[in-house]
DNA sequence: TGACAATGACTGACTAGTCAGTCATAAATG
DNA sequence: CATTTATGACTGACTAGTCAGTCATTGTCA
């Protein structure tokens, strides 16, 4: 997905239909009105987006280039400046329109009343491991790691509506846990983190690492949530 | 090569009063040859790595100038030239060149033979927050994190020199602490990752949100601890 | 030891190239 | 056909890397 493939294509001869008429509804040989103006814009914007966040992914913000963007989604260059305002402006709006599904996710967990603590968790970051640290949004997490500094903005929102919000929920939890007898360590509640680093560590790891070594990130888990609430089934 | 007369005009007036002689020992009024060429040789190239590590460690690897780092360092920019095949190798250099002494640092933990396994972990970690997390070169360890996909030389040497040992020292360490009877949960050394995943927390945490609300990595680090060993006090 | 020549570390103006952002023009739309 | 939307050639700012020239230091010799 983050190859840079396009490069082979370049500009040789094909002519590339242009893709209003053409790629975006492929089928369609008459260039049908079903989809409005707003609509088709809506698609672009998709478009870009997503093509821009392959992209920013790929090669951090400082690296990439607009015109990259632009190849990849399908449109000429100016056409980006008709949705955003600014490549900065374009990466800060990224994030936050990346996140909020992100987060949505996360917290669809079904919430059976009956089940215990650790199952609740355990749901949860699997959840999380399955939906992010095994895809490219996790990648993003790490984008947002190593552009944060830079972007205050970016880091900021990441925090009130990702770190704040779910380090509040996990402590919620874990309250929950220490009242119902499942969690012996009252401290845990102070240090929400710790309950989560497992997690992220494997976002990293997957990110970096996983070449040299693959890393079973359930699995650990497991054992870090064996750690907490005590060992599962007698190993 | 099209050039004239533009050589002989080059810096007419302003004689910028050459910094080999003045700035660098602007104490020394007398050309003492303490310093052989060699020595100041070294002690620039010193001064580009320190400087280029600030800067990179504050821009990224894409968005550093080599202006900058020359105008940092005090030299000119085709000197930095003279020490490094380019940007990139620059970069690379750097990263391996920081990294062993971050390395031996923390292996330099005084390993008292009495002492328990909890004791050397709480020990090593002490010497993590106070050396890594709390200072520059916890960035660095961020630098790796963002920029580790794009070098991946530099995400091997980082794995090879630093997560692959840390993590073969920290299962040795667990299953010390498990035949001691100190450490309960045995598959604890199949990921040692659990281990240390609070500290990493901590580098990052501090990187993006110290500002919003900051963490005291000690004091969580005790909290893992206690998961790990057992309550020490009865809280 | 003092004078002069050789050395090479250092400089910074310069080149060649890149890329964010613009805008005149063209296409689609209603 | 008037208006909205899209295009991509173009511009100007910026920067990695070069290299002819400078000059403090070192070496040599009388």
């Amino acid at each position: 997905m983050t190859n840079e493939a396009t490069k082979t294509t370049r500009k040789s001869a094909p002519k590339p239909a242009n893709r209003r008429t053409g790629a975006k509804a492929s089928a369609s040989s008459k260039p049908k009105p079903a989809s409005s103006r707003a609509e088709r814009a809506a698609e672009r914007r998709g478009a870009i987006i997503a093509a821009a966040m392959d992209e920013f992914i790929a090669r951090g913000f400082a690296a990439t280039r607009l015109d990259d963007i632009a190849k990849r989604a399908g449109v000429a260059k100016g056409t980006i400046y008709l949705h955003f305002k600014d490549k900065e402006s374009m990466f800060e709006e990224l994030i936050r329109t990346a996140i909020v599904p992100l987060v949505t996710r996360l917290w669809a967990t079904p919430p059976q009343p009956g089940a215990s603590v650790r199952d609740m968790v355990e749901g949860f970051a699997k959840t999380f491991i399955e939906e992010v640290a095994a895809t490219r949004r996790g990648d993003l997490v790490r984008l947002i790691v190593a552009e944060g500094p830079r972007f205050p903005e970016v880091a900021d929102f990441y925090y009130r509506e990702v770190v704040s919000r779910g380090l509040a929920g996990m402590r919620a939890l874990i309250e929950l846990g220490i009242a119902r007898g499942e969690i012996q360590h009252k401290n845990l509640a102070r240090f929400p983190q710790i309950m989560v680093a497992p997690a992220l560590i494997a976002v990293i790891w997957q990110s970096l690492f996983s070449r040299h070594a693959p890393l079973d990130a359930l699995e650990m888990f497991q054992v870090h949530l064996d750690l907490i609430f005590g060992e599962r089934r007698t190993a």
